[in-house]
DNA sequence: TCGTTATATGAACATATATTCATATAGTAT
DNA sequence: ATACTATATGAATATATGTTCATATAACGA
């Protein structure tokens, strides 16, 4: 029986889509939001934290910030980042369980008897 | 507080993660996807439904089975998809609620009074 | 076998973007 | 004002990949 919850989304909104999940298709950008997750950072701290250059932790915090998954502070000289939507873990975590599920399968055909 | 209950990943199963999500971020292969929501297809009928070149259709097809997110099956002269793993629709449903939600926020800042 | 249909794939091209360097901007302190 | 620190941004480059055309592969029917 086929599923059929929700109505077609249109191109723009699949565009939507899309251009969110490209946000999320770049290692450095989930490197700095596993960062982000224990908490606030500033740049400086992101930079040490991640071996990314200051310029490019810059561009793609800007990324990130566009898309409304992480919001930004200014603390005295610095800037302070943080995890604007929790969302994103949900995703993220969504995917792992998709990837254990994967690599158990694959497991299973080399050991059946496990 | 910060949240932490999960262990940092590492680069390599970020990689893993930000493959998966790259695979999303085509409106493309949205496309696809949403047509196979309603049921199975052959690639001739994913032409059909979606408007793009057969050629186009097949690879696209190709990385979402690399992907495992879709299975094929052939059936007399054609080769019948269909969703491998229906979390992809999990994951467009947290993308999209996360999409209204940023709508209602920047609808907010225009008319506070609704 | 031969022709037809369905799907996959290689080559070529265009486009997008991650990364880096250099520099600009903004805040702080002396 | 000047020097210093922190962050952002423009230019340049390299790389990845989506799209298309042409063609290959595979199954089916006559």
């Amino acid at each position: 029986m086929a599923a059929k919850k929700h109505p077609a989304l249109s191109a723009a909104q699949l565009a939507g889509v899309a251009r969110l999940f490209a946000v999320l298709s770049e290692p450095s950008r989930l490197v700095l939001l596993q960062a982000l997750h224990a908490g606030p950072l500033t740049v400086n701290e992101m930079v040490e934290a991640s071996g990314l250059k200051q310029a490019n932790v810059s561009k793609q915090l800007a990324i990130l910030h566009d898309s409304h998954l992480v919001r930004r502070e200014r603390d005295g000289n610095s800037i302070r980042y943080e995890i604007a939507d929790p969302m994103v873990f949900s995703l993220c975590n969504l995917v792992c369980s998709k990837m254990v599920r994967d690599a158990q399968c694959a497991m299973a055909m080399f050991h059946p008897e496990i």
